[in-house]
RNA sequence: CGGGGUGUAGCUCAGCUUGGUAGAGCGCUUGCUUCGGGAGCAAGAGGCCGCAGGUUCAAAUCCUGUCACCCCGACCA
């Protein structure tokens, strides 16, 4: 393949442009629209998640489900809208989230003159209490679990639900920051403290679980300093990966929220002295951000790289059939390999096979296939067909890189193949993140790490290849102060202080005063 | 809410300075030739130039107003 408006030596294509080194927001927009995985919608800060972007997402509902209810949880649903009363009730929480609601005032439309001059429908039938959409659920949720918690022997009481939220952000990102977003959210309570912090660590366990050996996507688990707190929680405990850029995502949350909304919201519970007292709660969430993070880990210059467990389609076949006296027979063929695939057990359901017979051009076809990430592409022709065997390709390698391979042992490899691809991936990202993970010992090493910020700006916009920085891992006692001039300055923000048990006794690389183990600071989402 | 920018075909944009009946590329439709890795040629469909005023014989173009969106900041899963 030669341009010939470019000399011999011109760079080689890709599929998507601008690449990760040139530009990695555009990329990333770019990955998202050539992968159809998701749209701007006309609603400002929306998207639309289209069928491969949402069949990847329902892959994600689907394996963090069972978990949920492997762990004991059942599902529930509560309302979209929340009494602005409710919100009220606990002022932290209200004070995190006033300034991104979206607020329903009116409960009818009639004709008008609209605020232009225009006619047209206007609101009427105000409110009496303004109701707001849901940002999260705690309080809302507090007050059914006020309701149905009585005695101790109502506890632990573990819900989950699958909803849509809204958070007014100011600056959107397909999957990473929309303004409405799809998540899951657990709500507990507990009869202890100690019960429910367990619960808290428990579900950041099943979150990293499925990070690392579902998404491929290694993580830090780690807690949060005050100033990333969630908005009413006593303490919040996260899972941080890092992107292909070296910036850290938040990719989950699990928060152990004390008694702070058992108060607001009245859930209280006879023990068995017939003493009362107020309940325990959690609460923890994933959203389709999770799906940004998956790009921004396995993507590559040519498209979406799917991890097999998770794609929506595990193998596309893509017949040749430009010769009329063999078509039908490669087809037919084809037909039969799909079904034969579809009988195989991988990652907890059968194989699904994407027969593409679209009457397109061969090689338009394998890019779109590339670009959506599919793990595995296999051409059928007549050739092959005769051999009995097809030509497949790996995601995972590079798009010439094609073998030809027996139809038996294709069938036989083929989930040996998807899990070598995922453990692959997994790999590939780990060697990454400890690539750009330093153990900081002193203020001056830090600002060297990082440069200053309008210094890494610059060079985002220009040069992706020389941004600074990665994961430091520093020794650090938490001090807001410190921690709003690192953002000021540095545009780093401490991500978590890592719950991994490596205690390590050391000073504070800011202040001097006794730390007892490193923190992981970095640039974020 | 501050600072900058942009509204023209489904998408990306040119045209505007210097007014004269609407353009390109991609995509789409049809036909022919191609076809084991992003095809070529030909024909075709598709736009009240964001909206409202004004200037003018004449406005995508100049003027005024307005709305929307985008980018940068403050805020965030």
């Amino acid at each position: 393949m030669s341009n010939p408006k470019q000399p011999a030596a011109s760079a080689p294509t890709t599929a998507i442009t601008p690449t990760r080194e040139e530009n990695y927001a555009e990329w990333y927009q770019q990955v998202v629209r050539a992968a159809d995985l998701a749209e701007n919608s006309d609603v400002r800060g929306c998207m639309v998640i289209k069928p491969w972007g949402y069949a990847t997402w329902e892959n994600v509902q689907r394996v963090l489900d069972r978990m949920f209810k492997d762990t004991g949880h059942k599902n529930a649903y509560f309302p979209l809208f929340i009494p602005l009363s409710y919100l009220e009730k606990e002022a932290e929480h209200v004070e995190g989230f006033a300034k991104e609601c979206a607020v329903v005032t009116h409960h009818r439309l009639q004709p008008g003159t609209k605020a232009d001059g225009k006619p047209g429908l206007v609101p009427a039938g105000e409110l009496q209490e303004p109701l707001v959409v849901r940002p999260t659920s705690e309080t809302i949720i507090g007050a059914s679990f006020s309701k149905w918690v009585q005695s101790y022997r109502d506890l632990p009481l573990l819900i989950n639900q699958w909803a849509n939220v809204v958070r007014w952000e100011m600056r959107t990102r397909l999957f990473l920051r929309t303004t409405e977003f799809l998540w899951q959210e657990g709500h507990t309570a507990h009869a202890t403290s100690e019960e429910a912090m367990v619960e808290t660590l428990k579900m950041l366990e099943v979150y990293a679980d499925f990070a690392e050996n579902w998404m491929a996507m290694p993580v830090i688990k780690g807690e949060k300093t005050e100033g990333e707190r969630f908005p009413g929680a006593v303490n919040t405990y996260c899972i941080e990966a890092m992107m292909q850029d070296r910036k850290a995502l938040q990719a989950g949350t699990s928060h152990f929220l004390g008694q702070n909304f058992a108060h607001s919201s009245d859930i209280k519970f006879s023990d068995a002295n017939g003493s009362v007292s107020f309940a325990w709660t959690t609460s923890w969430g994933v959203s389709t951000r999770l799906i940004g993070g998956m790009i921004m880990t396995h993507a590559d210059d040519d498209g979406m790289v799917l991890p097999p467990r998770l794609a929506p389609a595990h193998v596309v076949i893509i017949p040749v059939t430009h010769k009329p006296e063999t078509a039908q027979a490669v087809h037919d063929y084809c037909v039969k390999l799909a079904a034969d695939l579809r009988t195989i057990h991988y990652a907890g359901r059968t194989i699904d096979v994407e027969l593409d017979a679209r009457d397109i051009r061969g090689g338009d076809k394998a890019w779109q296939w590339i670009k959506k990430g599919i793990p595995l592409r296999v051409e059928v022709g007549p050739r092959d067909m005769e051999q009995d065997s097809v030509f497949m390709a790996r995601r995972d390698r590079g798009h010439k890189e094609k073998v030809s391979v027996k139809r038996d042992e294709f069938l036989a490899t083929i989930v040996q193949t998807l899990e070598d691809m995922q453990s692959g991936l997994f790999a590939r990202a780990k060697a990454h993140r400890e690539a750009n993970t330093q153990r900081i010992d002193s203020r001056a090493e830090f600002e060297a790490f990082f440069g200053v910020k309008n210094e890494a700006e610059s060079e985002e916009t220009s040069s992706g290849g020389s941004v600074k920085g990665g994961f430091a891992l520093a020794h650090y006692a938490p001090d807001p102060a410190v921690e709003d001039e690192l953002k000021a300055k540095f545009a780093v923000t401490c991500r978590c202080i890592p719950v991994d048990g490596n205690d390590e006794p050391g000073t504070c690389i800011f202040s001097g005063k006794p730390s007892s183990r490193r923190a992981v600071f970095a640039k974020s989402y």
